[in-house]
DNA sequence: AACGGCTCCAACCGCACAAAC
DNA sequence: AGTTTGTGCGGTTGGAGCCGT
């Protein structure tokens, strides 16, 4: 049998939507949500398919949505994120609040990706096309460093897109517009770890590791919440981003008490139904990478990204400080570029 | 004014996957 | 367990608008 065509190709219109047709459509998505897309069209009057109002809804007429020039902190997102994530551009999206994908997409496709193809960077890799980076100073090893940290950044970003993205769902009611944008929980995650990732590097210099632990039940499958264990050197940058007054819009104030006490250097977030606990220890014999692959497989992460982990465990540890400095000058020369 | 080339972006297409039946 | 349905996602396309000749 199969499926049936989810467009019927006689009798729908196509192409570019009147003003006419996104008002029967808002209206009637304001009037009764839009709990079954297919049957949409024929109750709100409208001569197209139900994929093309979901599209229509989801990228232009879904409140909230912002539009217009992208700003250069939205520029230098996308172009860390796609260098991290490839084309994942729900991904991305899920860092970048009121933009759609496909407009993410497009600015990449038609802006981006030629003025870094126009400076001498693939788009691709977004490494030199002539040489690779770090290797002017005659280590190779630089550029291997980077490509480890962003494979290890692609798989983090992955989960946390996950969890995003899962919260999205449960705050969406049909008929209910108004908070269907709201700020994805992930965005104070990324700040937290952007932090511990730049002081962790460093303190790994003094450490020879990264000198992150896991916690006694981080690997712990019956237990409700997976536990992440951070050394003191990244405790400075938990208490900064955590206690931020950003963090108030992802934890209630009586569930910030329940959860997270900067005494402990305990971080928790509360995202849906999986719960994290990222929790500061003087533990510094765990193995960091192992850690935070168990953490985010336990909390949603696939085994493609468990596979990344892997590789990076093996070769993480050869890292040094001149792999956050070359990180540092390959954004801000991409950013000198653009801006 | 007319034409052609180019850019940009809204929308479409096909596939994948999870949920529902 | 197999089929159907709903939705998400990324790649691609069509056409409107701009610009130069």
């Amino acid at each position: 049998m199969g499926r049936t065509p989810y467009c019927d190709a006689d009798g729908l219109k196509k192409g570019l939507w009147t003003p006419e047709e996104d008002q029967k459509l808002l209206t009637y998505i304001q009037q009764h949500g839009h709990r079954c897309w297919r049957s949409l069209p024929k109750k709100a009057g409208l001569q197209r398919c139900g994929k093309s109002c979901r599209l229509r809804w989801n990228n232009y007429l879904k409140p909230g949505i912002k539009r217009g020039r992208f700003s250069l902190q939205e520029d230098k997102t996308i172009i860390q994120l796609h260098a991290l994530l490839g084309n994942k551009w729900s991904a991305i999206t899920a860092h970048l609040p009121k933009r759609t994908d496909n407009e993410v997409k497009n600015y990449w496709n038609t802006h981006l990706k030629k003025r870094l193809a126009m400076m001498g960077i693939d788009p691709v890799t977004h490494k030199p096309t002539s040489t690779i980076l770090g290797s002017a100073n005659g280590d190779p090893k630089n550029a291997l460093n980077l490509s480890h940290m962003a494979q290890w950044e692609s798989a983090r970003l992955q989960a946390e897109a996950r969890l995003a993205k899962e919260s999205k769902l449960r705050q969406h009611e049909p008929g209910d517009t108004t908070n269907a944008l709201a700020p994805p929980l992930c965005l104070d995650v990324v700040k937290t770890w952007q932090s511990l990732m730049l002081n962790s590097i460093q303190g790994s210099l003094h450490n020879g590791a990264f000198g992150l632990g896991l916690g006694d039940n981080g690997g712990d499958l019956e237990s409700p919440t997976s536990t992440l264990s951070f050394s003191k050197s990244a405790q400075a940058a938990v208490s900064t981003v955590v206690s931020s007054s950003d963090f108030n819009g992802v934890l209630g104030a009586d569930h910030m008490n329940e959860v997270y006490t900067t005494q402990q250097h305990n971080m928790a977030l509360d995202v849906g139904d999986v719960p994290i606990t990222i929790q500061a220890s003087d533990n510094e014999d765990g193995d960091f990478i192992e850690g935070i692959a168990n953490n985010l497989l336990f909390n949603n992460l696939d085994m493609h990204s468990l596979s990344t982990f892997s590789t990076i465990t093996s070769t993480t540890s050869t890292g040094n400080g001149e792999v956050h400095e070359m990180t540092k000058n390959y954004w801000n020369n991409i950013l000198n570029f653009i801006s």
